[in-house]
DNA sequence: ATTAGCACTCTTATCATCAGAGTGCTAATG
DNA sequence: CATTAGCACTCTGATGATAAGAGTGCTAAT
């Protein structure tokens, strides 16, 4: 365990927050002028040198001025870092955001990402709360005609999904009526969990009794159900890879772009829904491609809806105290827009 | 009007391919031995400075081989270029992708934007048929309990659009009939194009006989309208241009990449239908971001169902005459296939 | 414990040099 | 007259030398 004088913890924190600012390493003369104690640059090389033997900063050369490591940032964060508070200004846009009226939770969630990418200027992941209390409060198959068929899932949190199929003939309103209410007798109620289970095993030997074929059907209402159970992940601020990146390389870029659309590697790597507000530096990201990064990532509870989570993608010379400050706004207000918005199908 | 010989053209032709393949500027010397007449290398070099005086070739600089200008591009695929017979290969991969069952006429543009991109390693643009002669062919309005309404447009082409709102009370189905079926008398058949302008000015007015408040129906069916009357624009590939541009500064990339994401600009760019399969190259391209690239677009006709397109973005520098193969073999099974889906709606 | 001073190291920019590739021109050739 | 061999000339790109600037580590003095 680490254990800092508070000159050296000083010290580190100028170093960290100049390198962050400036992105050029940081030599000893330029400390003197930021430092509120009055020392000369021979001490702080000295304590500079012990900060360096205790793996809390490095080197770019031989005799270049000093950056810190990732060991180095974090010590910054656990122990000498406070949250600043947020912006006055970005709070307002961030409930000016918030406020309007969205249809969908996954609206409100996708532009979620949107807000904070621009608020940040960096990339940013957003995860609807988790469906797994999710309920089946409903089910509709409605005749369009021209051999066209709609089904319409709804959850009890008021999630909505459908899709359109094509059938081989037409069916009218009463044929489809009895399997309606088959589901809607057998099915209304339970999780979606365990709908899916059930689809697997019970359903389809029940089934045959309304229907002649019901192959057709299950496919139909198999695939609407796991679109409204599959998790939902969105990233805002794709491009702003570029300016946050210092990969030059155009094959890497584009390796590192592109994983930026593979929703379920960057869900694995944000994680499932834990504490308050986690930073993972560098290689403590389990993903080699964003070794060179760091992310923010923070849980919002939305009560017995479930948890979701925000994420933030950045370089590891991040103004954290920031960062931290607006995650942990963000958080709130996201969850009390939530509590809201699930306040009507509530009653 | 520019005339070459036969020998001059067999040289800007040799020109234009290895500079498409290799990426160099070509010389003199290279050139004597894929020409297939035997000519030295100083009569190669007189040949070269007549085509450089035509503005065909230039010189990246006073003493480098020649590249082909834009210009020299322009001249090679309007009378040197023979479109090459599309791949066997490739044939079966377009049919094979093409295959499958779709729902939608936006799954197959879609996915046609992707196989494209996948052939052709660029990136790829594709428009659904034109709208303009779809007509209304039906209207749903499903109340899904929890305040939440879902309208439901079809046409006569088969299109489905929907969209789910949420409403302050609760309406049964019995409350929205009357609405339902005054659309179903007054619209029903009418090009969509006619309902939006209805929608300005005389349905506001007879609507009030049936509805207290019109206005929340009337955005509703505004909304659900203009999404289905909306032009829709595919984009495949993004990524490849990482593999074909030749940009290195990042913030233009940063630019470039995001014209893609503007699909109402690309889309003029494009422009609309047109004849066959038209080559623009360089600043011919009407946007400057695009001056350094090649377009190339292609129309497809569905019979009266109207016209769509597909293009592909490329270096200036691309295998044209495979390219043009490719375009021409795509635009066949694309219209074939679209033609085989509206045959269900037909009847 | 702190500091001044100095030798040392490494980066970065600038400049000269040189081989390689290609051209244009001239004079010779069939 | 078209073609060609030969040669001087130009430009690129790689390599290496040089010098200024920034920063360090160490020593000796305070």
């Amino acid at each position: 365990m680490i254990t800092l004088t508070e000159r050296q913890s000083l010290i580190l924190k100028a170093i960290v927050r100049d390198y962050t600012e400036g992105g050029n390493p940081v030599g000893s003369k330029s400390l003197v002028q930021e430092l509120p104690m009055k020392v000369s640059s021979a001490t702080i090389r000295n304590e500079m040198a012990r900060l360096e033997d205790l793996g809390l900063i490095v080197k770019t050369h031989l005799s270049s001025g000093r950056i810190p490591s990732i060991k180095g940032y974090r010590y910054y964060v656990d122990h000498i870092l406070k949250p600043e508070k947020v912006d006055g200004q970005d709070l307002k846009v961030i409930q000016h955001s918030l406020g309007g009226e969205f249809h969908k939770i996954d609206e409100i969630v996708a532009q979620s990402a949107d807000i904070l990418s621009q608020l940040t200027s960096y990339t940013t992941f957003t995860l609807r709360p988790e469906l797994k209390d999710s309920r089946l409060s409903g089910f509709r198959l409605v005749p369009l005609g021209n051999h066209q068929v709609m089904a319409i899932l709804v959850t009890n949190n008021g999630d909505v999904e459908n899709q359109t199929f094509t059938i081989p003939n037409d069916l009218t309103g009463d044929e489809l009526e009895p399997v309606v209410r088959f589901i809607d007798d057998q099915l209304i109620g339970l999780p979606l969990q365990d709908v899916l289970r059930k689809l697997q095993k019970e359903i389809p030997l029940k089934l045959a009794k309304y229907l002649q074929d019901p192959d057709g059907f299950l496919d139909i209402f198999g695939s609407v159900l796991s679109k409204a159970a599959s998790e939902r992940f969105y990233v805002g601020g794709k491009l702003n890879l570029f300016n946050y990146t210092n990969q030059q390389n155009p094959k890497e870029l584009q390796s590192l772009y592109s994983l930026l659309d593979q929703t379920d590697s960057l869900a694995n790597v944000i994680g499932p829904p834990g504490q308050h507000i986690q930073v993972r530096i560098g290689n403590e990201i389990t993903n080699d491609l964003l070794k060179d990064y760091s992310l923010i990532t923070a849980t919002y509870d939305v009560d017995r809806h479930g948890k979701g989570m925000i994420a933030i993608l950045g370089p590891t010379a991040m103004p954290y105290s920031r960062m931290i400050g607006l995650m942990g706004a963000f958080q709130r207000e996201l969850a009390r827009k939530l509590l809201d918005y699930y306040r009507y199908f509530d009653e």
